[in-house]
RNA sequence: GGGCAAGUAGUCAAGUGGCCAACGACAACAGACUGUAAAUCUGUUCUCUCCGGAGUUCGGUGGUUCGAAUCCAUCCUUGCCCA
């Protein structure tokens, strides 16, 4: 299957330059895709872009890897209803090299093979760039209208926030990476969110008008959950690939609750199943739904490709002991408390518990909960468990009685947020 | 520079002197039902609370008034029109 067959089949490509496949088919061919740096890590939603270098890469193509250092300074209009906030330098180099590092773990830059990825930074080929240059070389190919023309602009003229002129002349940067790209690296495709097609065929566009030549492109979706609410937000902000922001068992834990219909299209995108194991374990969850064999499939493979072999286990291990029915808290032991790895862990003082304590101050005070008003109301609501049993006393004392192990409270918020509290 | 319009909680959006911590919608969190789904129903969503209340909000600042998101002045931001 051709590259741009298997994508297709995945639900990977929203629009397509023609010409793209048959310029694949023909010879080895450098792809990009420009990761905005607007935080130190990359989260899930940028996961998308990175699984098309990989793909790329697999089809014996050379992924290229573009860190927008310059057009990080600029700020993208696409999808953005308002005038973004500009970064300070500082911040961006943090955020450069955080992707810069996590990239390297999902792409092979090994220059021995024939394919190595490589990683470039805008900034390079902007810092020397002056105003002048850049409106005469570039802006005089690419006219107003044109860019006018789309849709991220429209959006922005029709409404009533304006758009300054540096993000309008956002299109034209990205199209000038493309431009750069296609001369001195010899990069003929671009890829990249459908937010950004409007970017990418202004980059198509120039090289045309400037060099003659011809350079290819394609989009992916944007996911969405079936929901309609943004892919990859929960209650605790973004799903980071960065364990020390989202921790192996929280980014588990964030694939498996999946509901059905993202699921089956999440697997698809997110792991390197085949085909036919795909259409296996779509007939057997169908089969047996409660067995959630395509949420256990995604999120184990793609917390493997993430954070590795042993973190999935960790994350596997700790969620059976929360979740599994048997289970009661007093059934764990002390180790299997102590490995409940990625749950929120805090400690209190053993003194006041000796004393009692009132549930609602102990919630607060733990951070559980920010407040004593709104943890009285998750108590009456009835969200509050105590080593497993719900409380739903607003009176409940905590004291050193409900200690498993003489040292553990395990406190649950809801039916999916687990703090374990160690007395000391 | 001149004229007109707008700025309200996470978002959209009502409210145009007291009944306003501010209708509604969406989103979010929690409960019931389930499969740690979906759909549905219920509760909560400015902050703190001894759950009786208390405190701080409606672009900023000053003013009028017993009383202002609502009126006036001024400033800032944005849009539209004119120069």
């Amino acid at each position: 299957m051709s590259l741009i067959a298997e994508l297709k089949w995945r639900g990977m490509i929203q629009d397509i330059v023609p010409g793209t496949e048959e310029q694949l088919s023909r010879e080895m061919t450098s792809g990009y895709i420009g990761f905005d740096p607007t935080a130190d890590s990359l989260h899930i939603g940028s996961l998308v872009p990175v699984l098309l270098l990989v793909h790329l890469q697999k089809a014996g193509h050379k992924p290229i890897a573009l860190v927008g250092g310059a057009t990080g300074m600029v700020g993208d209009p696409s999808g953005k209803s308002e005038e973004r906030n500009l970064l300070d330098e500082d911040t961006l180099q943090q955020n450069l090299s955080g992707i810069r590092r996590q990239l390297e773990k999902y792409l092979d830059f090994d220059q021995g093979i024939s394919n190595p990825a490589v990683m470039v930074n805008n900034f390079d080929w902007f810092k020397q760039m002056h105003f002048l240059d850049f409106i005469r070389d570039i802006g005089k190919h690419i006219t107003v209208n044109y860019m006018m023309a789309k849709d991220s602009v429209k959006k922005r003229l029709e409404g009533t926030t304006g758009m300054s002129f540096t993000e309008f002349s956002y299109q034209l940067v990205q199209g000038y990476d493309f431009y750069w790209l296609f001369k001195n690296r010899n990069c003929k495709l671009q890829m990249g969110g459908s937010d950004q097609w409007g970017n990418i065929v202004t980059g198509t566009e120039l090289i045309r008008r400037k060099t003659g030549g011809e350079a290819f492109a394609f989009t992916c979706p944007l996911l969405t959950k079936s929901d309609g609410g943004k892919f990859g937000k929960t209650e605790k902000g973004n799903i980071w690939l960065d364990p020390l922001k989202t921790s192996p068992y929280q980014f588990y834990q964030f694939w498996l609750n999946a509901t059905d219909a993202d699921a089956e299209k999440w697997i698809k995108i997110f792991t390197f199943l085949h085909r036919e194991e795909i259409q296996a374990l779509q007939v057997e969850h169908e089969k047996n739904p409660a067995e959630r064999a395509l949420q256990k499939k995604l999120a184990r493979e793609i917390t493997v490709f993430i954070h590795g072999e042993e973190d999935y286990e960790m994350a596997l291990a700790t969620t059976e002991k929360l979740f599994s029915q048997t289970a009661a808290a007093e059934h764990l032991s002390e180790r299997d408390l102590h490995a409940l790895e990625g749950i929120v862990k805090s400690s209190y003082g053993i003194q006041e518990l000796k004393r009692g304590v009132d549930l609602v101050q102990f919630l607060a005070e733990t951070e559980i909960l920010s407040s004593k008003g709104e943890a009285r109301k998750m108590i009456l609501n009835g969200g509050i468990s105590i080593n497993r049993k719900k409380v739903e006393n607003i009176q409940f004392k905590v004291d050193t009685e409900l200690l498993l192990h003489e040292k553990y409270i395990l406190v649950q918020k809801g039916k999916k947020n687990f703090y374990l509290i160690e007395a000391k």
